[in-house]
RNA sequence: GCCGGGAUGGCGAAACGGGUAGACGCAAGGGACUUAAAAUCCCUCGGAGCCAGCUCCGUGCCGGUUCGAGUCCGGCUCCCGGCACCA
């Protein structure tokens, strides 16, 4: 009979369920001290109606890989898998149907679960969570009272992202080109109350941290440009006819005799004051106008706009009287939201100074034959008084100093990066864990008042009022509070979906536990996590926020380490057949229900493997499988012959040279790519034995066997199947992994290329060990080689001992 | 505009201290087995040239370093992702 996965793959699975394979050892258990942890983690998904597609595995093969790897090498491991499952889809399918989220989300989960457990993967099943169950997100409202105590959490009257139609606010991240994320609806800014929570507090450590890290590069970057520190000075610059000064915010202290205007943004407190009788209907209209523009009309504006206001400046370095201007280009957000503005060397300010014909004044000289606009490079000083002459960086040094020197500014770092927009105007969340009393004070409910749980309500619409439905819930929202002996309301706000992804790999250490989030001693034995994968959509938020709670809880104590990802890996997409994004619109996704029924999920598993480099996008070809799973075929008939039984080449006798060559060179090959994470190439080595052993009359036992143990990670229902065939009767799940003898690896014969002016003219089959000099006269001898060196004169002859010589004539 | 990443046969890809470009697989073509088909096995498979053997060309484009460059350096083009008036 033939290679039929859908036989043995649930009997495997049964079985490893059954004898609990895959539960990790806990640290206060025997044997546990023994071996080292290593706990591999995956992102958790958000459990949608749609249910997997072949995209979500990818991620997943390759952890559980890693994870059968890890076991096989003696490491106790931590392989859990939950769901991140509060969030939008549930509640729009709940305004749409009436269905509670709860069931929704339920029936989401207990899908994915199902297929999951299809493709046979090791988690730890006993681990896993959900975000939205209150036994975890109870704790998520306690880490929330932890951060409030800090006084990283706090309410604030700020301009947030409204969506009229999704009647909710978004964060910035949410917010694309001025639509939104979900949906592409329009965002308008509106000013409310919301909690924030105060990240920028830790933006400093967030970037240095980054920095012991072993993560790609490229999500390093993106999380230094998102926090986006910049050098520079606060200066402050005299009003002339007030008695105070106008702050501004600069990177180009150095240019400042440059600076012949002044710029404050539409939202700057000082606006109204500082417009003169003359200007004030002028700049109001304009203040009015630039409030009612949305972000994205302000960011798709190319004309640079803006009023004077009428107020005056005294610059600081030339005592000159300069124009306040109010201006949209200057955003209230970051720095001060005021700025000097040097036409010269800033482009922007170039282009306004054109503009509205304010003079320009270069204050570093151009490069010879420069002949742009604005100046940004480096060069010496000019128009600069005292700083003539000085570099760029010598200037800024030294007129820091002066500023600090005269009372006048101070040196100053800023960042992009800006607080968390923390509430969310939605029901499936979790609710805020505290009251707001009748005298105005916040009380924050204790621990042993959490959970705070969702009410049961009737309607899921948005309040459109920008309070969320449960604003409508009286009877939940008003509390007679007896601790404090006040009457009380709650919060109607939600957190927003990423709260309970902040934290989820700690709870699995210890996810049962009721009356604390996790136990010391379990955190102090599986942290940090040794292996996160994940999308690179996740790069910034989800990745930055989770590090922000962890740095919190570790100044708290709670937790033993900085960062909780040591190393991080990020795999690619999975494109549809014609290259493009995978999507229902599309028509072009693929289900791994129907996949895994044609050929199996070792067969999938390997494919997703084999189709190339994991951290790229590939597209999905229907075909390909087919391959893969023709090589599982042959490797199935390795063994077994027509009637299914043991295939008469295989033997208990030796094994003879070539064999232990191809097969100690198969396991350091798949040794070393299965802990670099390339396993597209691991499975080609696995392919090259399997080829090699094709052909033979005699299939030793003693090579076979060594080989199963490597396909096991790969394709574990196989090779269980084939190990229990071979007579062995327990799993080889904690099997050694085989190590390759270093004296199968050695090469006798090597073959060494011949070059003649850098062409390749002939090989030579020699000793690995054959003596160069002999090796370079055999070359020169050779007379392929003559050919193209007879008559000419030898220059030089290069050689790389068992590689190559090289001869260069002329 | 700025910051990343990428570009290799018909296709997915290998080659990562510069050293045989195309491993492995898919597709295609040919053959064996079969009454036939499927499955399986074997062979061919970058392009060109009076294709056994051999020669020339070939890793997005242009130049450079080197005995030798897919790999290193300089300058581009195109594609993907992120940021985007952040002073």
């Amino acid at each position: 009979m033939a290679y039929e996965p859908s036989r043995i793959e649930p009997r495997w699975q049964q079985h490893w369920a059954d004898h609990d394979l895959f539960r990790a050892v806990e640290p206060t258990e025997p044997g546990a001290a023994a071996r080292t942890k290593f706990y591999v983690l995956d992102m958790f998904p958000y459990p949608s109606g749609a249910g997997l597609h072949v995209g979500h595995p990818e991620g997943y093969t390759a952890t559980d890989i890693i994870a059968r790897y890890k076991r096989m090498r003696g490491f106790n491991v931590l392989h859990p898998m939950g769901w991140d499952s509060f969030g939008l889809p549930a509640e729009n399918h709940a305004m749409k149907t009436g269905t509670h989220p709860a069931v929704t989300t339920r029936a989401n989960i207990d899908n994915f679960r199902r297929q999951l457990k299809m493709f046979g993967f090791s988690y730890d099943w006993s681990r896993e969570v959900a975000t939205s169950h209150p036994g975890y997100y109870r704790w998520t409202q306690w880490i929330f009272t932890l951060l409030y105590q800090q006084g990283l959490a706090y309410e604030a009257e700020v301009a947030v992202n409204w969506c009229p139609a999704l009647g909710t606010v978004l964060a910035n991240e949410e917010v694309i080109d001025g639509r939104s994320e979900v949906g592409g609806h329009p965002v308008e800014r509106r000013p409310m109350k919301q909690w924030m929570l105060r990240i920028t507090a830790y933006a400093e450590r967030l970037l240095a941290d980054l920095e012991g890290l072993d993560w790609p590069d490229s999500i390093k970057d993106l999380q230094r440009n998102w926090i986006g520190r910049s050098e520079g000075a606060e200066v402050d610059f005299p009003l002339v006819g007030h008695d105070r000064a106008l702050r501004i915010f600069t990177t180009r202290p150095d240019t400042m005799f440059g600076a012949t205007y002044m710029v404050i943004s539409p939202e700057h407190p000082w606006v109204r004051e500082l417009a003169t009788p003359a200007q004030a209907a002028a700049v109001q209209a304009y203040v009015d106008e630039a409030r009612r523009r949305s972000d994205r009309d302000r960011q798709a504006a190319k004309e640079k706009t803006g009023v004077f206001t009428g107020a005056l400046c005294l610059n600081p370095a030339t005592g000159a009287e300069i124009p306040v201007w109010v201006a949209d280009y200057v955003m209230m957000g970051y720095g001060t939201g005021a700025i000097m503005a040097v036409p010269g060397q800033d482009e922007r300010d170039w282009e306004f100074a054109e503009t509205f014909d304010l003079p320009i004044l270069r204050t570093v000289q151009t490069p010879a034959g420069f002949d742009g606009k604005a100046y940004t490079g480096d060069g010496p000083a000019i128009n600069s008084g005292f700083l003539d002459g000085l570099e760029v960086a010598g200037a800024k040094a030294r007129m820091i100093d002066w500023l600090v020197d005269k009372g006048l500014g101070e040196r100053k770092i800023n960042y992009k990066l800006r607080d968390w927009l923390f509430s969310r105007q939605r029901y499936w969340g979790e609710p805020f864990p505290l009251l707001k009393l009748a005298d105005g004070s916040v009380r924050l409910l204790a621990p042993d008042e959490l959970p705070l749980t969702l009410p049961e309500v009737g309607v899921y619409e948005p309040a459109g009022t920008g309070e969320g439905p449960l604003a409508k819930i009286e009877e939940w929202m008003n509390v007679d509070d007896a601790r404090s002996g006040q009457l009380a309301r709650r919060e109607s706000n939600t957190m927003p979906q990423w709260a309970g992804s902040c934290w989820y790999y700690l709870r699995f250490l210890d996810p049962r536990n009721d009356h604390e989030a996790w136990a010391r001693d379990k955190e102090n034995y599986w942290m940090p996590v040794d292996l996160y994968l994940g999308g690179t959509e996740h790069a910034v938020l989800h990745l930055l926020y989770a590090r922000f709670w962890h740095k919190v809880l570790f100044d708290l104590g709670l937790v033993s380490t900085a960062e909780p990802f040591q190393k991080l890996r990020n795999q690619g997409m999975i494109l549809g057949e014609n290259g493009d994004k995978m999507s229902k619109s599309r028509g072009n996704v693929v289900n791994p229900d129907d996949v895994i029924r044609d050929h199996g999920a070792d067969s999938l598993r390997l494919y997703l493997m084999f189709l190339g480099p994991l951290e790229r996008d590939k597209p999905w070809s229907t075909s390909g499988i087919e391959g893969v799973h023709r090589f599982l075929d042959r490797v199935w008939r390795l063994f077994f012959d027509e009637n299914d039984a043991l295939h008469p080449a295989v033997t208990d006798g030796p094994v003879d040279d070539d064999v232990q060559r191809a097969l100690h060179r198969c396991i350091d090959q798949v040794t070393q790519m299965t802990e670099d994470l390339r396993f597209n190439t691991a499975i080609s080595q696995m392919m090259i034995f399997t080829n090699e052993m094709n052909g033979r009359a005699q299939r030793p036992r003693a090579a076979l066997e060594p080989f199963v143990l490597l396909l096991a990670p790969y394709a574990p229902h196989l090779a269980e199947e084939l190990w229990s065939r071979l007579g062995h009767g327990a799993s080889l799940m904690y099997e050694a992994w085989p190590v390759a003898d270093p004296r199968w690896l050695v090469r006798d014969t090597v073959t060494v290329v011949v070059q003649v002016n850098g062409k390749l003219r002939d090989q030579l089959e020699v000793a690995a060990d054959a003596d160069p000099e002999l090796v370079k006269e055999t070359a020169l001898a050779s007379p392929k080689v003559r050919q193209w060196t007879d008559g000419k004169q030898i220059v030089k002859v290069i050689c790389v001992p068992g590689k190559l010589v090289s001869v260069v004539v002329k």
